[in-house]
DNA sequence: ATGGTGGTCCTACCA
């Protein structure tokens, strides 16, 4: 009896169907949590996911930017759309589905700001509006850590919290994803919530895992200079059905590749 | 070394 959720920041779902089509063939997760599907809602491909053998989707998109998609083979109910910072910026959808013993899991989606270059809000408009979403997730973490007991969140949360999340704790610490303010405030989430980070549970540090390689690099995988900007929580009374993951790094090889990879969690029991 | 590459949608903005 197992449930796999999988989440990848697919940056543009129209571009990348068919490698998104691909990872649900060869790697048939239950449900996959989609962020920059850079997408509007009337034009998102459900068509060919639906034959893939995944008709349940709900999807959250805006022309040009942004956008979240969950899509799964067990029937969805949406179960809420948060807005961050007064914004519509299509950066969260929530759906519940039934687990193998009839139980309500609720799935978070989330696509928190990169925040821009420079690591200062004064200069910066888009870090500030970063560090504002952040407050605003601690606050909604806070409040609903009840609510949130039996559920997942995951997504593109454009922070590497832990020194081994990075390729070079050093000399990240002064980039935007890997600042003391911005893991501080990831890790006070976590904490707000009782958020089990799942992955780093399976896998504890020092060892490096990382989800993410800039599209800037000639041989990314050589220098292998990644970050871990995706992330899987669970809630507190799902902790301990953590069973295993996947981490698909394979991916970021494939054709036209998007620059995050699939990251996938096993629940079970 | 202050670049580099990629997506959206038309010129610049976002990652």
């Amino acid at each position: 009896m197992s449930l796999t959720i999988a989440t990848w920041n697919i940056n543009s779902v129209r571009l990348r169907i068919d490698l998104v089509l691909r990872y649900l063939t060869e790697n048939g997760p239950d449900v996959l949590c989609l962020q920059e599907t850079k997408c509007p809602d009337a034009e998102f491909p459900l068509g060919p996911l639906a034959k893939a053998g995944y008709g349940h989707a709900l999807h959250r998109g805006m022309k040009g930017y942004n956008g979240v998609a969950i899509l799964s083979r067990r029937p969805l109910k949406e179960a809420g759309r948060l807005t961050f910072c007064g914004r519509e910026d299509a950066r969260h959808i929530a759906a519940e589905l039934l687990d193998d013993h009839g139980r309500t899991i609720t799935v978070h989606n989330l696509y928190i700001p990169a925040g821009g270059d420079i690591p200062d809000r004064d200069a910066n408009p888009k870090f500030g509006h970063k560090l504002d979403f952040l407050d605003e997730l601690k606050a909604w973490s806070e409040v609903g850590r009840q609510a949130n007991a039996r559920a997942v969140l995951v997504g593109d949360l454009n922070i590497a919290p832990f020194v081994s999340d990075v390729w070079s704790h050093k000399a990240m610490l002064n980039v935007v994803s890997h600042t003391p303010v911005e893991t501080e405030a990831l890790n006070a989430i976590r904490g707000a919530g009782q958020w089990t980070d799942a992955i780093r549970h399976l896998v504890p540090e020092p060892e490096p895992v990382y989800t993410w390689w800039s599209y800037r690099s000639s041989d990314w995988s050589a220098a292998n200079k990644g970050r871990r900007l995706d992330h899987i929580w669970v809630g507190s009374e799902l902790a301990g059905r953590i069973a295993g993951h996947g981490l698909l790094r394979d991916a970021r090889g494939w054709e036209r590749p998007s620059d995050h990879v699939p990251l996938a969690l096993t629940l079970s029991d």
